[in-house]
DNA sequence: CCCGTCAATAACTTATAGTTATCATACCAT
DNA sequence: ATGGTATGATAACTATAAGTTATTGACGGG
């Protein structure tokens, strides 16, 4: 008793006919009469009287019609739904997302996206880079938009963008009007840094103990707008991304020197079977030309 | 896409195991394999990740497990509704009875019926026999429990019990006393029958037209109830059962001569497939014997 | 680092769905 | 009645595809 089997009852029932029916699905009259024998042959009673000359259903038969289609129907929209899927115009992904770029990359990206695969659906996981990279690993989320670390061998990642790191000072800084600053020159200098977890306090401590400095932390947040701020009120410099901070009163951005480069990105799992609608979103991303 | 492939895949998404489904399934593991790769180039995509060691359900593969579960069950719960069927455990039919009959021969044989079969259902049209008759050949109805018209060649029956035929009349009747009457003997006096449409009405009148007398209907009604009254208030004479009159006080029961019989019996329509529960009950009455 | 487990692949076999040709029967029109 | 037409059943055959055995290749645990 399969698909077909039933597939070739209902036309039968519906036209009354067994050569009808076989025009209709495209084969021969035989084909039909022996499915419909071989079905009967299961159940163990007729379902089609075919003693007059037009076909019609016993009441067993009627019964199995309303089963039959039913199934039918419940088939046509499960392979439906999966066309949705192969199609993209169903579809949802985990994608984790780090404030900062919460805030900078993804918004635009998000938005190009979702102009192109409407119907597809992103969950959106916010934590620090460093969080988002296992977050990958464990297949918590199928990609994450981060902050590539400078080594990153098991998982793949696309670069977005890259964006230079200046330091933030206040305008009334001694240092405020040097046209570049080594981290020498800042070695005394308190600092305000990104909690742990978060990849550009990872890379701003790597640089420092790259020159044997260890900086004096005045105080890690998770929040953006508090560091600019703080940095600000006068209470410590900061590393930022150029672009990340337009114009804030009381805030001087300087190069470093040597330049130092962040760079923002796509990663995900190799050798994982991705959501079809993920696998739209890296490709989409590969194609995605970053304005700044 | 078919059900063998949808219970392939649902047993290998339990299992996480290509051979253990395999084993399950009592298939070789190719076969599994192949099946799963049908699938899935039918889809356009991956349902199964078999990259790591153990297989895991993609995002669409959860999706289409779903569906796939549901069909399956329908699928098995239409088998089960029609193995009830095949077993009598469930089914209906509809029976013409006239309400004669519907009062001394179908109780005990729908009760007895309903013993071996409780999970039958009947479905009774009441009608006169003629009637009846007419609606079994229209297939209104699956059978009818009816008088047997002397002629009836394009239907099939089967006698369940013949009764004698005796005239009613009231105690004080000038006839009351004879141990039997001829039609001759009755040919003016006023009669009561069953309304057209009753095969007893039928009978009567072509006994009366054999010896070329036609009697004069008093009144006709098809409440048996009526008829035994207005004999007993002497407005006429009737023809009844035998049996189905017990004891009725101021009527008299006298037999014809010659003696006129009554054949009670099931009909059918042949070159017609019936319900399973309508087979049933026809074999049934065939066992059955009628207990006076 | 090798060995065991497990899915994929290839070549072949078997089962069965489908085909053509033909027959049997019910119904309709003459 | 009665012959013609329409329609389903049957038989013999073919083609498709589901299943089998034998083998390979890849991943992961001890």
């Amino acid at each position: 008793m399969d698909i077909r089997e039933l597939e070739y009852f209902v036309t039968v029932s519906e036209l009354k006919n067994f050569t009808a029916a076989a025009h209709k699905l495209h084969i021969s009259q035989p084909a039909i009469s022996k499915a419909i024998h071989k079905l009967e042959e299961e159940l163990g009673f007729q379902l089609l009287d075919r003693t007059q000359k037009k076909v019609l259903l016993t009441e067993e038969g009627v019964v199995f019609l309303d089963l039959a289609e039913d199934i039918l129907a419940r088939m046509a929209a499960a392979k439906n739904t999966m066309i949705e899927y192969k199609n993209l115009t169903r579809g949802t992904f985990r994608i984790a997302v780090p404030p900062l770029l919460g805030a900078y990359v993804f918004p635009q990206l998000f938005a190009d996206f979702k102009k192109n695969y409407p119907s597809l659906e992103m969950s959106v996981i916010e934590d620090g880079s460093s969080t988002a990279v296992d977050l990958v690993r464990q297949e918590d989320v199928h990609v994450g938009l981060v902050i590539l670390p400078p080594t990153l061998t098991d998982l793949h990642s696309h670069l977005i963008t890259s964006q230079e790191i200046v330091v933030c000072l206040p305008t009334d800084h001694p240092l405020s009007r040097q046209p570049f600053l080594t981290f020498e020159q800042l070695k005394d200098e308190p600092i305000i840094l990104y909690n742990e977890g978060f990849v550009l306090r990872r890379i701003i401590l790597d640089e420092y103990a790259k020159y044997g400095l260890v900086p004096s932390v005045a105080l890690s947040t998770n929040q953006f707008q508090t560091i600019k701020a703080l940095v600000a009120k006068g209470v410590g410099i900061s590393f930022l991304p150029k672009n990340s901070i337009k114009v804030v009163n009381h805030v001087t951005k300087i190069p470093l020197h040597p330049h130092l480069f962040l760079e923002m990105g796509l990663i995900w799992k190799p050798n994982k079977i991705l959501p079809l609608a993920c696998k739209a979103f890296i490709d989409f991303v590969n194609e995605f030309e970053y304005v700044k």
